[in-house]
DNA sequence: CCAATTTGTTAGTGAAGCATACAATCTGGC
DNA sequence: GCCAGATTGTATGCTTCACTAACAAATTGG
């Protein structure tokens, strides 16, 4: 018999399952695949998700900051917003106050497709939820939180 | 006085905070950073680590069943395993028992690589637990366990 | 024994992240 | 007011990862 037969499932055949970071990098990949399914129609990333939405929260923001919000360098950044402006959900005007800085919007059909993309955000976020009981959101949250903030 | 002005800190500007899937990424993100600072002089990224890692516990065995556990289709193993073979890490036999499969194994260089690969780890995981009180290591991977599996 | 499945492989695509370099703008100290 | 240094955006290029599609070799099941 060979080893690979034995493996009917997973999680069971290595010291790399008492590690912490792979199992937050395994339920990282698990969401993300499950978002990539569920945005399959809007054809949108998290992180495109994540401009547009910040942008509404915050009109006029500038790029350093939505980085800073999402925690992407600048060049990042600048990719993810070039792809929304060039799709026509994202505009940049120069900031009034500060020649530097851009300032972004949303266009209408940024806002359309916020919308849109929230009813799918809320459909994901309740799979994800399934998972968890009563309580545990919160504290899977607050956890999460001490170690990307 | 401009809305970026107001950005002194991060996570308070957005209803996106209310989303786990946002924080189960930007935990993601950080520890990722983290981890690529950690493996700068060895040059390994937390999926070759992995791959290594999961070979050693695991000899001969197969891309398909190495992807399996780590969550990954069979082109991008085949990426990972190649870069690993290249750099003399691990070595291809075919199986003996199935003609399909390749059985892999850590060459020595390979081994003294993870050796080395899980010094750093270990201190990785101290930085990602030292952000965790006593108990909580757990009660996090039981539930990211939930959310991967 | 043949059809369907599994496994590995190759090639191509795209998102994301990072480093570097440069230009425009702003700020602080003089 | 001016200049040096910092900040912000931009452009370019590189790397990793993930996925699709197609194909070949081997295995399995009816």
């Amino acid at each position: 018999m060979q080893d690979s037969e034995v493996l009917k499932e997973t999680g069971t055949i290595s010291g790399l399952n008492d590690i912490l970071g792979f199992h937050i990098r395994l339920a990282h990949g698990a969401v993300n695949r499950h978002f990539t399914e569920t945005f399959a129609d809007l054809d949108l990333t998290q992180k495109q998700v994540s401009v547009l939405w910040l942008t509404d929260d915050n009109p006029g923001i500038s790029q350093i900051d939505m980085g800073r919000e999402l925690q992407m360098d600048r060049a990042t950044t600048m990719t993810i917003v070039n792809r929304m402006q060039e799709r026509g959900y994202l505009r940049r005007e120069r900031s009034t106050t500060d020649g530097r800085k851009q300032a972004l919007f949303l266009t209408d059909d940024g806002k359309a497709a916020l919308d849109a993309a929230k009813l799918c955000i809320a459909q994901h976020e309740s799979w994800l939820k399934r998972r968890l009981k009563s309580g545990e959101v919160e504290k899977l949250v607050e956890m999460l939180s001490r170690i990307h903030e």
